[in-house]
DNA sequence: ACCTGAACACCGTTCAAGT
DNA sequence: ACCTGAACACCGTTCAAGT
């Protein structure tokens, strides 16, 4: 029987069982998805040409699809209230697949879905009047401060693992904030960094501001 | 020859082996150390037991140990000053071999070098007068701002692959912000924002502070 | 003690079949 | 058009040798 009546594999279909495979095993192969679906692996390369490659590039487009900007586009809400949106709802979608975290960074995004969210970003920030030849800079700042706290929230918990007394004083921060959520707590805080931080550089650069130097210290 | 005069492996051949195949094809796999060392991959067994797992965690500890924390830990210069050069340090020790993040991340942390690190930033904040219930959600924050700017590092420039006038304002943030370096320049406004928040922090808990939500506001 | 060589179960991928 | 099955080069790992 090398042909069933009803199809058994699809696009789709391969993608769904690649995101199970991850959110069960953090991480998937061709031979994986194969044995999920109760097919032959080779079956799969006639429904994705591109090999795993491009099942790792449809995966970050479907995870990044899930960030609705809608209700940011055309809001007349404060940019400080979207800029968080923004964060959390990029935030929310990366961390909801966390093993697929190290399949998504190192590679040049040219998906439409991931290409809007950056642009929302970016129109975000000239809205604050963030001056445009420092935008990409901030736009970096908040691409790490999202990435980073999603990768925290993939790994372990707890994340360090100490003896006794050999590392006082993070022994005591781990005690004393081990109630609340490192995690998210460092995401609001990011996000309130963030915000101040655009807030104190658009102020400056509306005041004077050739000669000052507050915003950017010297290195080292 | 079952058994050279001169011996050909050693646990610290293997690894500085690793970190090349890292460096020239951003993966190492036993196989290839053992191509690359014109030896047999199953006598790599008998230095490293723990297989590759093993040779990830040196790998982690080596390049963590790269960064130098003694010039902080007795020093008298401003927690500022200290802020700036842990996460400068940690940052460029992180990059030097930006391949190697996805194999860093999502494991626990045990080793003493790595754990030093971040003892040495515990007692950063607790200088800084950071109350203790907050240092680990700081902690997250400014981690979460160095690993992703060591992620934007790695990642390929460009970054964005745009078709001509989709995306307007990222179109825009790029044209006008190509002429510096978006990673640093991100990792600069990481760096000051991150202690500004801090300063604001302590202010806030230093005037008064049951009843004001200054630094955190509500959630989306 | 240190390395080889054969062996095993796995992986991604291709290609000639079968219906 | 859609799936199977054999095949290939690779991977990590084990284990019985050899010196």
């Amino acid at each position: 029987m090398a042909r069933p009546r009803t199809q058994l594999l699809s696009r789709e279909i391969i993608l769904d069982a690649a995101l199970e495979l991850i959110s069960a095993h953090r991480d998937f192969t061709i031979n994986g998805i194969g044995r999920h679906l109760g097919v032959n692996p080779s079956s799969i390369y006639h429904h994705i040409t591109g090999g795993k490659d491009e099942i790792v590039d449809a995966l970050r487009e479907r995870i990044y699809q899930d960030i609705r900007l809608g209700s940011l586009r055309g809001s007349n809400r404060p940019w400080q209230s979207k800029l968080e949106s923004w964060m959390r709802a990029y935030r929310e979608a990366v961390a909801r697949y966390p093993a697929a975290i190290p399949l998504l960074i190192g590679r040049t995004v040219d998906d439409l879905p991931t290409l809007a969210i950056y642009d929302c970003l970016a129109a975000i920030l000239a809205e604050a009047k963030v001056p445009e030849s420092r935008q990409l800079g901030v736009m970096s700042m908040v691409d790490a401060l999202v990435f980073g706290s999603a990768i925290d929230a993939a790994s372990p918990d707890p994340l360090w693992s100490m003896g006794a007394d050999q590392q006082p004083a993070l022994h005591r921060a781990v005690a004393a904030g081990s109630g609340s959520n490192r995690v998210l707590s460092g995401l609001d805080m990011g996000i309130q960094a963030a915000i101040s931080f655009i807030e104190r550089m658009t102020e400056d650069s509306a005041n004077a501001g050739q000669g000052r130097r507050d915003v950017l210290p010297d290195a080292g």
